[in-house]
DNA sequence: AGGCAGGTTCTTA
DNA sequence: TAAGAACCTGCC
């Protein structure tokens, strides 16, 4: 099934995919378009336990490949369709804020997605000390060994889900070993039990305010504060969370040092994050 | 070959 | 409470 559709706002997948919020969503050469000599540009995007390939066709054209069921149901919402990143872009000042302002021309188009809590929570335990194909590697060979087959295409290739908390929980440290997770194995094992057991639970977390979030993630054995702020704003979707990694540390140092303008930017801090990130690694 | 990559924990003063 | 070292692994 095909829905084609248009998309208006701020809307790129290539930085979306290169944002490093998800990494399970790649170009691919064109699974989804067997014509030859095509121009446009596929993209493969596994959620959870969903996936779809996206084409763009220009003018604000893509075609997803899934029904207009599944697109209202599930992928509008994971694109957060219903809120305006050009509204939030046009907050931000040329003359008051000239390098945020063209951080965020350079990243127009990026969005944040809203992933699943449990999915991300694995995933940034995962990237800690690593660089984005590690992340995606470790990741990919954890789906394949506990996930389920959610698509299976004899040219493009099988997509796995990511694994169920139960589903990895049950691995052995062995075999945790194998998806090249190093010294995060225990941190990810861990996490697992917690979620099983219910010591958290991720989805009463949806409803605990911003400090209560935070407090109870710290709890988890390899989350630090870092780690939190990034299930924060791409696992629970709010937006003014702010991660510094490196990347940020080093713009806040060089670009603001008498400090950002988070009272300015609130409650978008956390897209104004995401430019900066966009912006600042895709320049060295 | 040795350093480093989207940090966190553990150790030490 | 705060700085420094240690940590897996893979890729320059």
């Amino acid at each position: 099934m095909i829905m084609e559709i248009t998309i208006k706002d701020d809307f790129d997948l290539a930085k979306i995919a290169d944002s490093g919020q998800c990494f399970r969503f790649n170009e691919v050469p064109e699974p989804c378009d067997k014509a030859e000599g095509a121009a446009h540009k596929c993209y493969s995007v596994a959620a959870l336990n969903r996936h779809v390939y996206i084409k763009e066709l220009g003018q604000n054209r893509y075609e997803f490949d899934c029904s207009k069921e599944e697109f209202d149901s599930f992928w509008k919402r994971y694109f957060d369709l219903d809120l305006s990143y050009k509204k939030i872009r046009e907050r931000i000042d040329e003359e008051e804020d000239p390098y945020l302002y063209r951080a965020a021309e350079y990243g127009k188009g990026i969005r944040i997605l809203r992933q699943d809590p449990w999915e991300m929570l694995i995933s940034f335990i995962i990237s800690q000390r690593k660089n984005i194909p590690a992340i995606k590697a470790s990741i990919e060979k954890l789906c394949a060994l506990a996930g389920n087959v959610i698509a299976d295409d004899p040219e493009t290739g099988r997509i796995y889900s990511f694994p169920t908390p139960d589903k990895l929980a049950a691995l052995s440290m062995e075999q945790l070993s194998g998806c090249s997770l190093g010294y995060r194995d225990k941190y990810v094992h861990q996490a697992a039990l917690d979620v099983v057991s219910g010591a958290v639970d991720l989805s009463a977390l949806e409803k605990v305010g911003d400090d209560k979030l935070m407090e109870e993630l710290l709890k988890l054995f390899g989350v630090g504060v870092k780690v939190a702020n990034c299930e924060i704003l791409f696992g629970y979707h709010r937006l003014d969370a702010f991660p510094k990694d490196v990347w940020i540390n080093r713009v806040l140092e060089e670009q603001y040092p008498q400090g950002f303008l988070f009272d300015k930017y609130a409650p978008y801090n956390g897209v104004m994050q995401q430019y900066l990130f966009f912006y600042s690694r895709s320049m060295g």
